[in-house]
DNA sequence: ATGAAAGCGCTAACAC
DNA sequence: GTGTTAGCGCTTTCAT
């Protein structure tokens, strides 16, 4: 943690100048072996690294992509995350993690390493959006750094961006339920100011008005994705004096926190309610009974998004300026 | 993302010096109210945001600090960071996080980030050590930029560090399922080249010792912290003519994936079987039962280390070199 | 093959 | 107040 070492400090030790300190780093066959190896000893004796942000300063060097998600625990972001994280390293570019955690400011703190260029481009989850970029949003105006915005949560800004068609999955899952039998179906929906919420609830309605079903307000409770939540959004369907005997819930996590008051009521999944839940995370498979869900495609979202980052870091025009990935329904206990 | 403009640009476009720019960014009362807001529009015109290479260049600005975890889909993790982003907020630095995913190479690649000072300090999770600090692992050289070790599951090195005491955790846990009188208590441990595992498992050990309990080398099978690896660490210790008792897991997730194999053949929670976990992670109240557990500080964990980190870069000396945080047991009902 | 020197975008002394 | 100028640490012509 001593005085960091500039390549003056080495130029100097090896008695060489700046230039051949330079080369030796970027183009070592240019340089005699004798001098090579004396810049290299002096280099191993001082431990020295070039400043990247100097380096930066003269030569586009790797790439950065900073990716900016809501929740670091919420693990449909983990899960897309890690792949980002593979193919990025594979695409021979470094991706820097930033949590929002939902507030405004923290996504602009985050966005003003894009901007001031430590980070070259963003791939953007949620549903917030920079202020910086208000502008941009949906008058055409050119985005001032290369963007991809993922999980489709944002409204209108006219930009790369890789989601799954909510509406349509919201459909499917209460398209099973009802294949079932089930006639009373509750659903237990996100926050209604996140598109991907109202695309859910969409869904659900769409699938029970095509199937004839009544519809009722008060049966959607709104939840916010948290196991909690749904927890005592389950609870409270349960204190009314007629039970669903389906529920839909927008997120696994709730669906997880619906089990826990199911249980406690003594009252049996499928048979007494039918249970399906959103996202298909790790802990689905292991909940009790293990959870029928619908599964959204994070690792491959996490890889288009990386892709098409990569395509415009590259000039190349992108074919798809928005890609839709593939749901699925996943069959298990619950329902 | 066409032409970034430069300081220049902006100076030319309001007809002032270079300086004045630079002063209306950093010290606007110390420019005249007319040339000042010239340089305002100009700046607005462009869209002109400061390269924060080459400000750093001159000028120390804003502190980033990198945190290096092993897997961000662990939600031990999540929680932790999400700790140390409010912190570090709140202390005006900023935040980086990065996955090693448990390679090596990947671990390398993002020290990069700071011995390059792109970063100006680590906070290391993990039981891998960077390359580049292969010499100052036991001598006593100094490191190279400011580091915290957190999690403690890495061996030797004189740095600050914060940790919880794996030994005693291990020990409490298993202290409270002979309370219930368990007679035959098996352990799934995490893999044994982690000194957490060893840490834990030698808890285990001690405790039984303590009580004068016969210690059976096949009663301790290994898992990788996973779901799957507990459900099959469980599923193979059920297959054994003579089924344990009481079964203390090293990670809540195991525990989950324990728990499913106990369901899957029918017995009860903790009447057969009493199963303990650990971390204390969010689904582990909404497990079935809840999980009983020992409860891993994650959140001071973060702000311990953020802390210490802030001490470093203000170049305090750092009262204790290694805080040790509690751990607790938490009693739910699956023992 | 090598070094001198210009310059990347910005900040901070220093003059005016 | 404001502009000029000298760097920050590095890369890259351009001579030699």
């Amino acid at each position: 943690m001593s005085d960091t070492p500039t390549i003056h400090d080495i130029a100097k030790f090896a008695g060489v100048s700046l230039a051949t300190v330079s080369r030796v780093l970027r183009e070592p066959e240019k340089v005699t072996p004798a001098r090579r190896s004396r810049v290299r000893e002096a280099i191993a004796h001082f431990n020295y690294v070039p400043n990247a942000m100097a380096q930066q300063l003269r030569r586009p060097g790797f790439r950065t992509i900073l990716v900016i998600i809501p929740e670091i625990s919420n693990l449909f972001f983990a899960e897309a995350l890690k792949n980002i994280e593979n193919v990025a390293h594979q695409l021979g570019c470094r991706v820097l993690i930033g949590e929002t955690q939902r507030k405004q400011e923290r996504l602009d703190h985050y966005v003003e390493l894009v901007t001031s260029r430590v980070a070259d481009g963003l791939i953007l989850f949620g549903s917030l959006w920079p202020s910086v970029l208000h502008d941009s949003f949906d008058a055409g105006s050119p985005l001032p750094f290369p963007l991809v915005l993922a999980e489709g949560s944002v409204y209108g800004p006219n930009c790369p961006r890789v989601k799954i068609d909510n509406i349509r999955s919201g459909e499917m899952a209460v398209r099973h339920l009802l294949a079932s039998g089930r006639k009373r179906i509750a659903m237990i929906s996100g926050p209604l100011r996140y598109t991907v919420s109202t695309d859910r609830l969409e869904g659900y309605q769409r699938a029970l008005s095509e199937a004839g079903m009544e519809q009722r307000a008060d049966w959607v409770v709104v939840g916010n994705f948290s196991m909690e939540s749904g927890y005592e959004a389950m609870a409270s369907l349960l204190e009314r004096p007629e039970w669903p005997d389906g529920v839909f819930c927008a997120s696994d996590e709730m669906a997880i926190g619906a089990q826990a008051a199911i249980r406690e009521k003594g009252l049996r999944m499928p048979d007494d309610i039918a249970l399906i839940g959103f996202d298909d995370m790790r802990f689905a498979a292991y909940a009790s009974p293990p959870l029928t869900t619908i599964r959204q495609p994070a690792a491959q979202l996490g890889e288009a998004a990386v892709r098409m980052m990569q395509a415009i870091f590259h000039g190349e025009a992108i074919e798809q300026h928005t890609v839709i990935l593939d749901h699925e329904l996943i069959i298990r206990e619950s329902a």
